[in-house]
DNA sequence: TTCGTTTTTTGATAAATGTCAATAATTTAA
DNA sequence: TTAAATTATTGACATTTATCAAAAAACGAA
């Protein structure tokens, strides 16, 4: 829990109340690998820290899983169209490790941006964040070559690929595992 | 000024007094066709509402424009990547034709954060509406051909291609001018 | 460990898209 | 209205990436 106060609080600052109010309506939860924290047709209604572990969006396509993001530690997690909307989830959520999370209903958390204008500066600064971290992804996604793509991914996200195999990568990346596997080899 | 009030409080509801406070900082502006709101290497101070109009954002690489959005009626635009981080923006944000906009400075904004919650609600608001916007997007940019994306932007914003050059659609969508023109005529 | 399963690599070929060049159509400005 | 400039289309060919198939390597459970 205190993780997950050091890291928020580096967004923006929280009072004693705010925080303490957070930790009421936090609960942890511990998932094993491979187990599913959300399956495509469930409504999504809490957010997730993840403490410790790794887990992957997918979604599926003609029959073929379509990893389009991962969570490590520190990340908030969540089918956000989902919970946004509140309509049912295109997309699983799957573990790639065992993890530790921290989950907060939509509820709670809606109720707390009422009584803490904090909190909700706090998601305010978080969704700038996310915002312009997906902008990266797309641009890169759009207008850089397979090679490109992964030398990106290398810089910014190094440790991924011990963590994580080479077919979710590929996928990741909007490429064939063939196609990545040549590429890496290049390098 | 009261399209942008009517647009924005269909996100959340606001107060006489922070819709009186919003129409003091608002300040209406118009440019002619092909004029600068923005040049790259500039920090982006403001967050601009389109009444009418259109434009674009687009960055160089490698000698080429990327166009990489679009706005039109009703959309917030700037460098969302400058005007949160305060640095330099790497894109242009160039009129396509003359349009009508009511700006706000970073400045004005924060303060009205402080002094009024619900502006700060309507604004998390506005980023998660963007956030899934941009998300859509970009599933749609890794995960289908040119054909798909054409067809997807046909149906999501069929004016566009009275309103806009192939060529700047083209890029839009990642692919050549000539592989649009060729997908195009396949409808 | 060892066997069976899964993942990764490699090769051959096919499909999608890009590039360059020429022409046609459209737009713009005098 | 016309001529020049810009934009769009079409063709030929090159490049990138996907697909299918097989072999090699890595991993995991008994």
């Amino acid at each position: 829990m205190q993780q997950l106060l050091t890291h928020i609080t580096k967004y923006s600052a929280l009072s004693e109340a705010a925080q303490n109010e957070l930790q009421v309506h936090f609960r942890k939860i511990t998932y094993a690998k491979n187990e599913y924290l959300l399956k495509e047709g469930q409504v999504c209604r809490h957010l997730y820290f993840l403490e410790t572990g790794a887990l992957r969006g997918f979604y599926n396509l003609d029959g073929k899983e379509i990893t389009h993001w991962f969570g490590f530690e520190n990340d908030f997690v969540t089918s956000f169209h989902s919970f946004i909307t509140g309509e049912p989830a295109v997309e699983n959520i799957q573990l790639l490790e065992g993890c530790i999370l921290w989950s907060i209903s939509k509820d709670a958390l809606t109720a707390l941006f009422n009584e803490y204008h904090e909190i909700e500066r706090l998601m305010r600064i978080a969704y700038e964040k996310y915002y312009i971290r997906l902008e990266e992804r797309f641009v890169n996604a759009q207008f850089k070559t397979a090679g490109e793509r992964y030398a990106n991914l290398l810089r910014q996200t190094p440790p991924i690929i011990e963590r994580v195999s080479l077919g979710y990568i590929a996928s990741y990346l909007g490429i064939s595992p063939e196609t990545l596997s040549r590429v890496r080899s290049k390098f």
